[in-house]
Formats: C-alpha cells, sequence, structure tokens
DNA sequence: GTTGCTTGTTGTCGAAGTGACAACTATCGT
DNA sequence: ACGATAGTTGTCACTTCGACAACAAGCAAC
C-alpha cells in the first residue's frame, strides 16, 4: 500500500554543456522568458516528463531551448539539487543536474521558455546565474577538470580526429594554464587505450609549422584510462 | 506561471552505509516490513519531508530504520536513480542515493518500516537487493574506493585516533587486496594535510608486537589530500 | 633558393615516487 | 632469555615527471 499524505516534488532537470571557444572553456546558457528570474542568464532545463528517464529529459530540454543537437552528446549525471528554497515558486522543485559536453559550439538557437542562447565563457557567467544555477556551473566546472584527469571526455571537445596539438588545447582551456607540449606528447602517446594514430598528418593551426600526426580516440567519452593525466602533472 | 500540468513525483533518499567489520567492508541494511518486497533485504531509506534537505531526510532515515547515531557522521550525497519502472507502485518514485561511513559498527536496532536491520559483508548482499538497490551499491562501493584515494575519508571508519595499521586496514578493506605496510607508512606520513602524530603510542592489536604510534586526521572526511594514495600504487 | 619563423616531435637529465623486500625495533608469552 | 609478532625504517632497481634543449617540417619574405 502506500500512503498518498507523503509530499510531492516537481522534478526539472538541467544541463551544463560545455564547449571549447576561442581556446576558452565555454558554457551555453539561455535567458529566461518566464517568471522566475525572467530575463536572467540561466543553464538549460526543464521539467521531466511522465515516464521519462532522467538523461532523456536533459537531452530533450536541451534541444528544445538550445536547438543543439543531442546526437553524439557526452551527457551525465552531476548531482541532484534540492534545497527546499531554491526555488521561488510555492512548490518544491528539485532538479537533477546533468554534465554535458559537445565538439559542436555551433550558434544556439532559442526555443519554447527561452528568450535566447548564447554560448558565453565560464569565467564571465559566473556569479550572474538565476536559481541556484551558479552552484551547479562550480560543481560542473570541477568535476569535468576532474573527469579529464583519468577518462577520455577531453576527445569529445573536439572532432572524432584531431591532433595532439588540439587536444593539449582542451586540457589547457578546462584547466586554465598552459602545459608543455613535448611532456604532453610523451605522456599521451603512452596512453595506448585512450589514442589511436590515424597515419594521416595534417597542417597545423596557424598554417604555419610541422604538419601534426592525426588521431581517433578509442573508447566512450567517460570510459577510464588507464594511466591518469593529473593536473598537478602538466 | 506555474502549469500544474507538470508531471508530480514522491522523492525518497536512501542511505549506504559503510563501515569496517572483522576486516571486511561491510553495509547496513534492513530487511523489509511493507510491500513492495516486503521481507527483502533493502537499503536503509525513506521519503523526503516537506521544507526538508535531501542530506538530512537521509540523516533522519537512518536513525529511524537502524537506531545509528547520525552525529559525526560523513555523509554525501552519491547520485539518483530515477528510472520509470524502479518501483512496482503505481508512481513515480525517485531517489537520491547517499553515501556514508562511520566508526560505529553497532548493533542497529531496526524501527519504522523495517522488520529488522543488520550490517552484513558487501560481497554477501550484493546480488540480493530490492528496487533497484543492487545497482546503488555497486556505485556506492566504487565511488567508496575510488574517495579513499584521494581524501581523508578512510579515517572516517575508525575513531579519532588511530593507528596507520588500522588505516591501512581500512584501504584493505575497501579495496580487498594486501597493502605493503612498510610502503603504505612511508607514504601516508609524508601527507601532511592529512595526519598528524599525536606523540602517543599503543598497544598493537593482537596484543603482541611493538608499540604503534596514535594519529589524528587533520580535516574533513571529503577534504581533498594533497598526494593522493593510489590503488593501483599500493 | 635561402633564411628565418612557427609549430610539432623527440631527446636528455636530474628529481622524486613506487614496489618488492630486507632489516631493525619494541613488546608479549613462555 | 628466547622466539613470535607487529610496527617502523632502510635499500635498491625501476619508472615517471618537469624543465628544457634539440630536431623536423612546413610557410613566408627576401
Amino acid at each position: 500500500m502506500f500512503h498518498s499524505d507523503f509530499p510531492i516534488f516537481y522534478l526539472t532537470v538541467d544541463v551544463v554543456l560545455f564547449a571549447q571557444r576561442d581556446g576558452e572553456l565555454a558554457v551555453l546558457v539561455v535567458e529566461r522568458g518566464e517568471e522566475p528570474y525572467a530575463g536572467s542568464w540561466a543553464l538549460p532545463g526543464g521539467f521531466v516528463g511522465d515516464g521519462e528517464e532522467l538523461v532523456d529529459a536533459a537531452r530533450r530540454e536541451l534541444v528544445e531551448e538550445t536547438g543543439i543537437d543531442g546526437e553524439g552528446l557526452a551527457l551525465e549525471q552531476l548531482r541532484t539539487f534540492g534545497a527546499p528554497d531554491r526555488d521561488r515558486r510555492p512548490h518544491r522543485v528539485v532538479s537533477v543536474a546533468h554534465l554535458a559536453v559537445t565538439r559542436h559550439a555551433e550558434a544556439p538557437t532559442a526555443g519554447t521558455d527561452a528568450r535566447a542562447a548564447v554560448w558565453l565563457p565560464v569565467d564571465e557567467v559566473a556569479g550572474r546565474l538565476a536559481f541556484d544555477h551558479d552552484e551547479i556551473l562550480a560543481h560542473a566546472r570541477e568535476r569535468v577538470a576532474s573527469k579529464i584527469e583519468y577518462t577520455q571526455l577531453a576527445a569529445s571537445f573536439l572532432p572524432p580526429e584531431f591532433t595532439l596539438a588540439q587536444l593539449r588545447g582542451v586540457y589547457e582551456a578546462v584547466w586554465g594554464h598552459p602545459i608543455d607540449p613535448g611532456n604532453f606528447q610523451r605522456k599521451l602517446r603512452a596512453a595506448p587505450d585512450f589514442l589511436e594514430s590515424t597515419g594521416a598528418s595534417v597542417k597545423p593551426a596557424g598554417g604555419r609549422g610541422r604538419p601534426a600526426e592525426v588521431f581517433r580516440a578509442c573508447g566512450r567519452p567517460f570510459d577510464r584510462i588507464g594511466s591518469p593525466v593529473l593536473r598537478s602533472a602538466m
């Protein structure tokens, strides 16, 4: 039997979608079109549907509000935020935050409740979000910085084929400090469960310079790699 | 404003409480007294109250169902389980699972919905839990094994003052394999942000043997330590 | 073409950390 | 006193890391 006098909740999902833009870590935010916080920046998200998996709801809301292609998106649960006063409205709204990474930092198109949707550098957006989304963003930032240490997640910021210099750029953007190219090369080449060479080579970023070897990631975004790429050690 | 036609959810918390018993990793489970799954083992947990913080709900349910003292308990959110079919009952029940560690592996006392409450070795209980609690336990086990690598969480399995041999016993119980005493000593003594010596020394476990130096943990359970104690490296 | 610049890749070397294992120390039981 | 037990320190070969130098391969300007 079931006591129906238990409190009821509304359940939402929020998505922190990261990408690399101009060598910086950028996050996708929307301008809210409805109260509360109308006109403020917020993370894309919305209510979970009847019979819908949490992660599916996250992907759906992302597509609806920003037009971002949900396919080939590394998406994972971050944590749940449920402080009783986190939503001004007279209902308890608990949100399951998700972390996502994409290689397509294409222009988003606002939809449904969102008045606008844009990529912004994380440093600019921190401290200005609606609800408790600043806290969510801070958690997400720490998580992604940590995840690229011991998973292949960094490759999800890039197209299927990429050079080690591009991959190094991802680590630099996420961690916010430069990495020695030589040591990075040596370390990543020694991780057989992360990268495989395609044999091809391609012109470097600026057009000038020696061509770079092209690699592919072996596994899935959140698969663990054998020897971690430690922040302190780079 | 607020569309009340959004689906409503019931929200529960579940707690995976670990302790060390007889050199093994043990988990606290209850025998369910009500349907569904009456008579089956399950993780302690229950419905979140009106206006109640998630982590407070977890602590309350733990005390209610098992009589375990919630004070001085390392308690942290694990992740949220919300598959549409995870509860047989005709309502959507989403559960926020929590991870906890205690030094008091005292005898629990069953309460409220629980018919019994006991400590069981994790290896015995795996595969026999109600709902999706096996999955939750597996996540918790992996999380605690990972957390003791780079936080002080291992000390939460022990009284405030302990020897390095006791601490080594915790790592061995959680990881399930023996660790070289000498190397463990060298590694942990070199971590100044983890342990501080009390100067005292105490008779070893079996009564026989050289007295061991007594240490105290410096920080809080989930604080990061400077140099991680890697599983692979032990 | 040659020179110089830029970028990718490989090499070198000292410092530090690791795993295996031996040696030493302090207590207890007999 | 003696051996058994458990905590602690030492040794050593091996690996990894960070800093930095050196080399390779393209482009642009002259």
